[in-house]
RNA sequence: GGGAGUAUAGCUCAGCCGGGAGAGCACCUGCCUUACAAGCAGGGGGUCAUAGGUUCGAUCCCUAUUGCUCCCA
């Protein structure tokens, strides 16, 4: 209680707290994880940024969704390690590195890969350092001691032990085969990698003379420009229009080769003129047929998708010039039937939208259908649950029908495929190190692979090779496997699936428990946020207009697992309001207290009916926030905790406590202030998870038993302190003061008026709460006094009346009161009162509701009868006395 | 072509195990009441996309239809 009460400013103010408390627990070391072998670990790995990356909102939510989970359960008591770190990033690093070279007019190969990779390293000390600064504005309680790199030397090492492990088992493999190239990037990709879009394109539908036969094939290609690789033509094997040319050959066009007509069922008889064009090199069906007809394969293209010498005269011509120039000698030499316009989808690179040339080449592969087994297995048995639930269809779906992966990129950052060749003898060895000689002909003429990996597939063991993997160390003993994973849907395929089958094959066992999956972040018109739109909205911009806890909460709020959300200013100020709400409860309590308090001479018998109530109530909402957090359903949580803080504590609690504060002297001011103090605290605590912040900055003012609310115990539940007569009478107190606030309003009372109100009831329960609560009905009424009759004698024709469930309260208000309007507004209030009655009168009267619904809503219903009737035959009455009038 | 999501107040979205529809923002009325005008009090506003079905009872479960979004080929 450090702080003196005028030093409290009026609004909040997150940059007086932010940075200063976040070095603070840094500096204690409260992110820290340390091995007890008596708790139970909890474990997040963090989808580790790009080293080129500048956090976004998607990082923003990701984290702090990590973030909330992680602190919930650091303050129930589990051994909590948020494993944080960066990803090398292989192409996307690359390719800004290669962009900024050429600013200074120097490419690649004027350096060398020595003196790329060493320019790589430098960019990486500069920028990576980065987004982790990014993560700490964020308040991320990551365990910093811990932080990883894909390229760290441990993690690099677990790298080169999977590839091994996987060539020893025949799981990788070198192969020819048809893949992804991208010309503009310079690599292959994986089919993961490439995005399919429609595109409007053109059908030319070519002719094909038949050898030694007037005859033609029509073909139809949207790519024409490959026919230069053409090997066969393909019809299908019951086509009866083409019977009699299987086996004939055909003469290609322009290239005057003679190519065979071959049958195979994959030719889609109803398409086009049931004739295909083949070309093994550059179309993956067409490969495939070229596998089974044992048919050539000719590569006509270059890597930067130029026209090679197979291309004959093409050859040096660009492939989109190369296509403009087939077709106009194709025109010319009358081989071109016709060109139609055409939608299909054209594959283009995800990292720079070139789109993709499908192009014959040696790589390495990882054989999937293997892997994929157990993988499809462990989500299918349980061990490994999606949240929600339907993101395990999309995961079923992309693995039931995975190809295999390849996983050779023509790049120089990322880890270099152990894989060596001898130029002598062309034996190739996997090997751990290198071997110095071929281990067949022993010739010293080897020489590495030139190619890196797939920035995935060191990715895709960060949940264990961060731990220490390949080494058993205590870490992974503990951590691993890791507990949930949180992440976006849109990564499901790069990346969780991956470390599924990785975990499951490389540990035998899963990598997490649970994959949280989130949406995305899209900007206030439902557009995705993005680069080129310009639509992007900076986090760090945020923080420092509203503060971070109030990007946390407009993250959290009204949101549910896996659905996408909308990012909006109104939103923000929304949250900051929240904030500066707590703020000023917060003020308001530090206002009220002593400097000698002593919470020891607490008398429990000096507890209110509110007191009571607001106990019981934080008790209930302490249970429902942690169920939803254990059910991930943030959103939710959050939602109670602020319904709970700005209505039932704000609203009520601080009005209702008001004059035993004011009044020093006041029976139960101790009380009050305990109450407060501790409410205020366990409400703290439960929002603590979402806004760090202002909850640790108002904990440390309060009268706690920590030095921190980050190492706080997380409130809990407990029958002990339920009240549920006190909540029953803070029910009637709350419903009486709306219904007398609303008369009032109603009825155009002006503010200074202050009437007497008449409670009428039977019920001693309620006329005690009202005896007690005068003082406060007072207030929060604006009545003079309130009294209690068990009957209406004396009470004034002019007088208004409120009925709630229990009793009438009866406004006097003499001259105010125009006699048509108050019959008129109790018509009203019968009108609904039938309207009720009607419903629960049809649902008793219905046998079969009554004999086959459980019976406590049976009972439910026959309550509401009672009470409803009651507060009908009240208002009937009223309104005949005042007609009588 | 295959699969998934979604449709709830003017807008953006919640809504658990089926049992009287909620929030924020916006709107209307009245208030600078000594925690907070980034606030307080009161109020209006919904055929829960459409049509069937299951059920004592459907915003919720099932089927079909329509609109929008996404993923895969």
């Amino acid at each position: 209680m450090s702080i003196l009460k005028k030093e409290i400013a009026k609004t909040y103010d997150p940059k007086q707290v932010e940075d200063k408390l976040y070095a603070n627990w840094m500096e204690k070391d409260y992110f820290h994880a340390v091995i007890d072998p008596d708790k139970e670990p909890f474990t997040i790995v963090i989808p580790p940024p790009n080293i080129t990356g500048q956090l976004h909102m998607g990082h923003a939510l990701d984290n702090t969704m990590q973030d909330i989970l992680i602190r919930m359960k650091r303050m129930q008591g589990y051994c909590t390690l948020w494993l944080p770190g960066t990803d090398h990033a292989s192409i996307a690093t690359e390719v800004k590195i290669v962009e900024k070279m050429a600013e200074e007019g120097i490419t690649k190969e004027d350096i060398g890969r020595e003196g790329f990779l060493e320019r790589a390293w430098e960019w990486k000390k500069q920028y990576g350092g980065r987004i982790v600064e990014q993560l700490k504005k964020l308040g991320s309680s990551c365990d910093w001691k811990r932080e990883r790199f894909t390229m760290d030397e441990g993690l690099s090492r677990a790298v080169l032990e999977v590839f091994v492990r996987l060539y020893e088992k025949g799981l990788i493999y070198r192969g020819e085969r048809i893949i992804n190239w991208c010309p503009t990037c310079g690599t292959t990709i994986s089919d993961a990698e490439v995005e399919y879009e429609e595109q409007h394109g053109h059908f030319w539908h070519i002719r094909y003379p038949v050898k030694d036969s007037d005859e033609f094939v029509e073909v139809a290609t949207t790519r024409p420009e490959t026919m230069l690789g053409d090997t066969a033509v393909a019809v299908h094997p019951e086509d009866e229009r083409y019977q009699h040319l299987i086996g004939k050959t055909v003469i290609l066009p322009l290239m005057n080769r003679e190519i065979p007509v071959v049958a195979d069922t994959y030719v889609d008889r109803e398409f086009g003129t049931g004739v295909v064009k083949i070309t093994p090199a550059h179309d993956p069906n067409d490969f495939e047929v070229g596998l089974r007809h044992n048919l050539e394969v000719i590569n006509v293209m270059n890597e930067d998708a130029t026209i090679n010498e197979n291309g004959g005269k093409y050859a040096g011509l660009d492939r989109y010039e190369a296509r403009k120039q087939v077709v106009k000698d194709l025109e010319e030499q009358g081989f071109l039937v016709k060109v139609k316009e055409h939608v299909h989808n054209v594959g283009s690179c995800y990292r720079c939208s070139t789109t993709i040339e499908p192009r014959v080449s040696y790589q390495w592969f990882v054989k999937m259908k293997p892997l994929a087994e157990p993988a499809i297995e462990a989500v299918r048995n349980g061990t490994i649950k999606f949240v929600p639930e339907r993101f395990s269809k999309i995961y079923f779906n992309w693995m039931e029908n995975i190809q295999d992966w390849c996983i050779s990129r023509q790049l120089w950052w990322g880890h270099r495929i152990p894989a060596y060749y001898c130029d002598d003898c062309g034996e190739i060895t996997v090997s751990r190190t290198e071997p110095g000689e071929c281990p067949k002909c022993h010739s010293k003429k080897i020489r590495q692979d030139e190619d890196v990996l797939d920035t995935w597939f060191s990715s895709a063991l960060w949940p264990f090779s961060t731990l220490g993997w390949p080494d058993v160390t205590e870490d992974l003993k503990y951590f691993y496997p890791t507990s949930v994973l949180v992440t976006g849907y849109d990564i499901i395929f790069f990346w969780v699936a991956r470390m599924i089958f990785s975990g499951l094959e490389q540990m035998g066992k899963e990598p997490f428990k649970y994959v949280l999956i989130h949406g995305l972040v899209r900007d206030s018109l439902g557009r995705k946020m993005s680069k080129s739109l310009g639509n992007g909205i900076d986090p760090l911009d945020v923080i420092d207009k509203y503060g971070t806890d109030a990007l946390r909460y407009a993250l959290t709020i009204g949101t549910s697992p896996g659905n996408d959300m909308r990012f909006s200013e109104e939103k923000l100020e929304a949250s900051r309001n929240f904030a500066n709400k707590i703020w000023n409860a917060f003020r308001f309590v530090m206002m009220n207290f002593d400097e000698d308090i002593d919470f020891s001479k607490v008398d429990e018998n000096n507890y209110t009916v509110a007191d009571k109530w607001i106990l019981s109530r934080i008790n209930t909402i302490a249970k429902e926030v942690t169920e939803n957090l254990e059910r991930f359903e943030l959103g939710i949580a959050l939602q109670k905790i602020y319904e709970f803080i700005w209505e039932e504590f704000c609203d009520w609690y601080i009005e209702l406590v008001k004059p035993r504060l004011y009044d020093r002297e006041a029976q139960g001011r101790l009380e009050a202030l305990y109450v407060l103090n501790k409410v205020l605290t366990d409400a703290m605590k439960l929002l603590h998870p979402f806004m760090p912040f202002i909850t640790e900055e108002i904990y440390s003012h309060l009268i706690t038993d920590s030095e921190s609310i980050m190492i706080s115990s997380w409130p809990t539940y407990s029958d002990k302190v339920l009240y549920p007569e006190e909540e029953k009478m803070m029910g009637f107190i709350m419903e009486s003061v709306r219904g007398i606030r609303n008369i009032r309003a109603e009825m155009n009372v002006p503010v200074n008026r202050k009437a007497k109100a008449i409670f009428v009831t039977q019920d001693e329960l309620i006329g005690r709460v009202v005896e007690n609560e005068k003082s406060t009905f007072g207030r929060l009424a604006s009545i003079s006094d309130a009294v209690v009759q068990q009957d209406k004698t004396g009470i004034s024709n002019d007088a208004v009346a409120v009925v709630v469930n229990g009793a009438e309260i009866y406004l006097p208000l003499e001259d105010l009161i125009d006699l048509e309007k108050e019959i008129e507004r109790l018509e009203k209030e019968k009108e609904s009162l039938i309207m009720e009655l009607d419903r629960v009168n049809k649902k008793l009267g219905n046998e079969s509701f009554v004999s086959k619904a459980p019976a406590a809503v049976v009972e439910q219903e026959r309550e509401k009868l009672k009470k409803y009737t009651e507060m009908y035959e009240k208002v009937i009455e009223r309104i005949e006395t005042l007609k009588g009038h």
